[in-house]
DNA sequence: CTGAAAGCGCTTACAG
DNA sequence: CTGAAAGCGCTTACAG
């Protein structure tokens, strides 16, 4: 059941392989009836063209790599994140008529794999999502010529063009809101500092606390739930007198507030709460959720057209605005 | 800055494209001396083989599609189920030395998209993911010819092999242990009546009832958080009186628990809440979750094993236990 | 507007 | 064990 090819479809059509790839390819240099004549024959057989030939002659093969560097922990847990931008990132190039290869590299030999699958030439590009600054692959992926695009500030040394939110601005309005609210002792918990959202809503924090004369006190999370209480353990050790918390993530303000109501702290009345994202989870939280909200699925859309126009190396940044959701923990 | 194809490497190398052919994909008839100088050669030129020429010849392409048919809703919720089974598959795949090509239609057209991708043999097999009965992508995947197996039991016409976690028997679990517990009216939550796991979920915690001379109440709800908070209130209007709820996920079990608190209900106390999945979250829910737990991970790898193994069409299903989880919420 | 022909970069019988 | 040659199924200048 060997499938027709072009060859079968220029025989039934009585024309040649030139012309019936014209038709398919959609070329607007052909003659109308012989194209109908083409299309009926293309019909008849189910005639698919090979990608595999397609590609090995155009040097394109449609596919984009979407690359994944991320531990484990995050992506196992219950961080829509990732779901959120896998899935708007796959919706526009489906509609740019791409497929998605996703790759998360879980070890080093993973991540040769990576390269070399880039380096073969598989993709057209590849988007890099959540970067850490110690990760070698960005600027391996750079040196492949291929195009490639970061979802979020790479922190490397490896600079490719990128779309982000405005993560300091989103930080600072937390912080201001926290201290409107007349709270004195504002804590942090932080995200991973090789990654430019913990980097920058922690810079942001900072900001808004020196500027009015105020010290700062952090605890490292890596943006997962648990950590998120783990961290929020170890301020109310280190301060007992904190009355409230920013922490960089949902997630982490979910573990927090977790935390909190096991060492019997009342929220808001005790301890402020503000988290960072707006997942869908944080209106459900006990209290619900005062947090900022990043445009997730347009930070996704955008990195995707970046890609697509092509705008090779020199593009700007792209960088979108957060909003402070006010519900009942701040 | 054309890449350097076999012909350079035999070239330098001194020997005939067979050859070098033969030593890059690892063939042990290659006298060793003549290897050594052919990866010698293949490194000094950074030779990386052009799949699309390989796959041109071989008809494989060494990439596994992975379907995911789901609405948006549940996808783009904190459902943390998608992020799980992807991540898992990848890295199963990855182990295999395959790529995977991620496809989620959003529409009828994304739907005959990805029909025509696989019959192009753009991939060697595919996964298909959460199918509900009314799809009818799993029949004309399965028309391709190419191999197609099933991640969750199928309730479509079309049959392909599957792998799947014992839901009647978790709900089962669920559902008596509320009875030990002296529980009197109990609800359900269900999943959508269109998935093997909303129905199985159901049949299970029916089977028990009946089993024991007692009425079933149900609402419907899609896995959501927000469908689980609707139906509970559903749920209390119906039977004020009911002292507790299966919820047939995690996530909808967090917003009954979120309803039940708006309703003035304790939990357990006035009602006991029973979940299904036993996510990440499920223990930072107030009160922590009592919940079935079922081997998500466990189920992924199966499925990545049976499609690679390849028993092609006869394959028996593989079916996971799953593990009533008790904390506080029951 | 259409066709004959070259060529994309590999793998694989087939001889030797 | 190794090489010459055919062939995988397309696209694209180049003529006409």
């Amino acid at each position: 059941m060997r499938r027709p090819t072009l060859e079968a479809v220029a025989a039934r059509a009585g024309v040649s392989r030139a012309t019936v790839s014209r038709v398919v390819n959609g070329s607007a240099t052909v003659n109308p009836e012989i194209r109908a004549a083409v299309l009926r024959a293309v019909d008849e057989l189910g005639y698919i063209p090979n990608p595999a030939a397609r590609s090995l002659v155009t040097r394109r093969t449609g596919s984009i790599g979407l690359v994944v560097s991320e531990p484990p922990a995050r992506v196992f847990s219950d961080d829509p994140f990732f779901s959120l931008v896998v899935r708007t990132v796959s919706q526009e190039l489906e509609a740019a008529d791409k497929q998605v290869v996703l790759m998360m590299p879980s070890s080093p030999a993973g991540q040769s794999r990576v390269e070399r699958y880039v380096a073969g030439r598989h993709v057209d590009g590849v988007i890099l999502l959540s970067q850490h600054g110690s990760d070698p692959l960005p600027a391996a992926l750079l040196r492949t010529g291929v195009p490639v695009v970061s979802h979020g500030r790479p922190v490397s040394t490896a600079r490719p063009p990128y779309c982000d939110v405005d993560n300091v601005g989103g930080a600072r309005a937390a912080v201001e809101h926290l201290l409107a609210g007349g709270r004195r002792r504002i804590a942090a918990i932080t995200g991973p500092l090789d990654m430019s959202a913990g980097l920058d809503r922690l810079a942001g924090y900072r900001e808004v606390l020196s500027g009015n004369g105020r010290r700062s006190l952090a605890a490292i999370g890596d943006f997962t739930r648990e950590s998120g209480a783990d961290a929020m353990r170890q301020l109310l050790e280190d301060d007992p007198g904190l009355d409230a918390v920013f922490a960089a993530s949902d997630l982490m303000a979910s573990g927090a507030l977790h935390a909190l109501r096991r060492a019997g702290r009342r929220v808001p009345d005790d301890v402020a709460v503000v988290g960072f994202d707006d997942i869908a989870g944080a209106r459900f939280t006990d209290p619900p959720l005062t947090t900022v909200r990043q445009p997730i699925a347009e930070v996704a859309r955008a990195i995707v057209r970046m890609l697509l126009t092509g705008a090779d190396g020199g593009a700007d940044p792209e960088i979108f605005p957060t909003e402070l959701i006010v519900r009942d923990s701040a």
